[in-house]
DNA sequence: TATGAAATTCCCTAAAC
DNA sequence: GTTTAGGGAATTTCATA
C-alpha cells in the first residue's frame, strides 16, 4: 500500500499492461527482459501498492452502435455539499462512463454512453435538466471516437 | 466478424467483463449460470465478432500523481483533410488519452494524461498552440476524477 | 447450434536458491 | 533476480439435446 520506487522496467511493464493485459507472464517477461516469476512478483507488488487497480475488458463501442455524448456542467451553488451530492449521483448512473471535476469555466465534464440517441437524451434530461443543483449544461454529441483508453503516460 | 445476436446472457457476461476481466471462466460461469466451457466459447465469439476489442490494465492515476486535463478544440478549416490530419496527429501522441470528434460549438474533446503539470502545459502548447490548423482551444485542468472507465451500457 | 463434462496442455503460483 | 515443482485454469475434444 506504500509507494514503491518505480524503475524503467516498471514503467515498461505497466505500459505494456495498459496496452494489453491478456498476455502471459512469459510474453511480458520477454518484452522487458525478465523471467516470468520476476514479472509476477512485480505485478503482485503493483496490486499491493494500489498502483494497479484491476483489468477490464474493452468493447468496440462503434460496432455495438453505442452513442456517446460529452456534457459540460456548472452547478448552481459552489458548496462542498452540493459538489459531493452531484458526484455521488453521477457515480451511481450506469450510463455515465466518466466524470471529471474541472477548474475553469465549467465545473464538470461528463461522458455519457448509451445504447441509442433517444436513451442518451433521456439520461441527459433526467440527470441535468431536472436537477435544480445544475445551473447550466451543454451537451456535445460525439460523432467519432478518434482515440479512447485509460492509459496514463509514465 | 459478423454481427451475432446478443442475448441476455451475452449482455450480463459483457457487463461483468467490463467490470473485471481478471476472473476465471468458472467464476464468470457461476455469475451467468453457464459452464466454464460455454463462457469461453462465448468470449471467443465476442473476439471473432470484434465486439470484444481486448483487455487492459487500469492504473490508479491519482496514486501515480498523474495530471489530467480536458481540452476543447476548434479547427481553422472544416475540410475532411484537415480533420483527418488532426485526428492522426493526436492519435500518435502518448499523452493524449482520449479524443472525440464533436458536433456543436467545439470540434474536438481531447483528454490529456501527463506525469506532471509542467509536462501537461508543454504537450498542450506543442499540440494546439503551435498548430496553425487549430483556430482556438480551451484547457480545462481536471481537479478530481469522479468516475473513470470505458464501460458501455448495453 | 447450442450445451456440459472430461482429458490435455499450459500457465500461474509459491517455494527454494 | 532465476529455477523448480505443484495446483489450477484455459483449451480442446467429445457426447448430447
Amino acid at each position: 500500500m506504500q509507494s514503491s520506487p518505480v524503475d524503467d522496467v516498471d514503467r515498461e511493464l505497466l505500459d505494456q499492461l495498459q496496452r494489453d493485459a491478456g498476455r502471459t507472464l512469459r510474453e511480458l517477461g520477454d518484452l522487458v527482459g525478465l523471467s516470468p516469476s520476476a514479472v509476477q512478483r512485480r505485478i503482485t507488488r503493483y496490486r499491493a501498492d494500489g498502483v494497479l487497480a484491476g483489468q477490464v475488458a474493452v468493447l468496440d463501442a462503434a460496432r455495438l452502435g453505442v452513442v456517446l455524448a460529452v456534457v459540460l456542467v456548472t452547478l448552481e451553488l459552489d458548496s462542498p455539499a452540493h459538489h459531493h451530492a452531484f458526484a455521488e449521483r453521477v457515480r451511481g448512473v450506469g450510463e455515465v462512463q466518466q466524470c471529471y471535476a474541472l477548474t475553469g469555466r465549467w465545473d464538470y465534464l461528463v461522458v455519457l454512453s448509451t445504447p441509442d440517441a433517444e436513451r442518451c437524451r433521456e439520461v441527459g434530461d433526467e440527470l441535468f435538466r431536472r436537477d435544480p443543483n445544475v445551473k447550466r449544461y451543454e451537451v456535445l454529441p460525439v460523432f467519432d471516437a478518434v482515440k479512447t483508453g485509460l492509459a496514463v503516460s509514465l
